[in-house]
DNA sequence: GTCTATATTGTGATAGAC
DNA sequence: GTCTATCACAATATAGAC
């Protein structure tokens, strides 16, 4: 337990950790108040209610799950380095953090109202630009939308079904972090080729 | 309610609604009798426990999952026709039941030695023969690990991250069926034109 | 801010009549 | 097989002393 930080800090970061693995509805305000190192009453000091301490985590989990996503729709860069910036930014983000990525979908699915909600917030997320963008450059060549899936798709979905591939494939930890810093460069081999 | 099934059917049928969106945690007991249009009580009756129900509902959910999989490692087709049969089948059988992708994984996350169990039972999942024909037929050109991820990821993450995409794209159900019928030979193009 | 003790509610599960 | 009533406990949340 790291005692230069604050309490609340404490909270939030071992909250994740909770929330990340088992949701909302999973969690247990004791199992957190125990890794914190305080107790229930403590933890309730701190946040009136469960569902106000999970808001808080997955706004924060959610935001770097679009926030990779906004930068690519927002920058102005030629579309080779965009692609690039955003499999590359994302794949050192999830190594740190794997369990984000099914949190932010589950969390979704179970509860779609909150995606309106989020986006409303967070903003500046425009698909059209993108699109324009692909457009112009590559002279309506290929397909946006598609295009757009395939780049997320082939960065997240490893991290997703990450106990899968681990046993399929064989690999521990270590193995799967060297492998997907890999992926990189596999990645973008397969995007460039389609432009 | 559909009377021609029978009680046990009916239960494992809406059980499958419930957990898919809120998990093994978030479900209630309550809720699977309603829908299913009995009581807690005649409901722990067909099922001693909520662990017993769900357990059930996973293996079955995880089987139409990880079954296209295993089909595609083990059939003794060209390489090119079992991507195409994977891809086909997968889409079609995601788009009846989208929730079912999220719920598994969710699952797999919260409860990771639940898939060293699962791989027992089902067996039969062997990487190794798809890498050895992909080595034989494209003289090592590519990567068996990396093509393997690609093709399972191009095809699933669409349905994880649905409803972002929904929304991003603005695209209603019907609409998103449609896209992802579309996408069947998007994904197809990308593939071919990496062998 | 921190604790102990307790209130309160929700929920899985069972007893037992029909 | 089906129901009503109820148990037992787990978990969120709060009261109130220090």
């Amino acid at each position: 337990m790291d005692v230069t930080k604050t309490t609340y800090d404490r909270i939030l970061e071992v909250s994740g950790d909770i929330f990340y693995k088992k949701g909302l509805a999973g969690a247990r305000m004791q199992e957190i108040a125990d890794l914190a190192g305080i107790n229930k009453a403590m933890l309730h000091y701190y946040f009136k209610t469960k569902e106000q301490l999970f808001s808080q985590v997955f706004e924060k989990a959610f935001s770097v799950f679009i926030g990779r996503i906004a930068e690519v729709l927002k920058s102005d860069k030629p579309l080779k380095e965009k692609v690039s910036d955003y499999v590359d930014h994302t794949i050192d983000s999830l190594k740190q953090n794997p369990h984000i990525t099914v949190f932010v979908v589950q969390e979704l699915n179970a509860n779609p109202e909150r995606i309106t909600e989020l986006f409303a917030v967070k903003g500046n997320l425009d698909f059209k630009l993108f699109k324009k963008q692909v457009n112009k450059e590559y002279s309506r060549k290929i397909n946006a939308e598609m295009f757009f899936t395939d780049i997320v798709a082939l960065c997240i979905y490893p991290f997703i079904a990450r106990p899968v591939f681990k046993r399929l494939m064989d690999k521990d930890d270590p193995a799967f972090q060297e492998w997907m810093e890999q992926r990189k460069d596999w990645i973008k081999k397969v995007l460039f080729q389609m432009i």
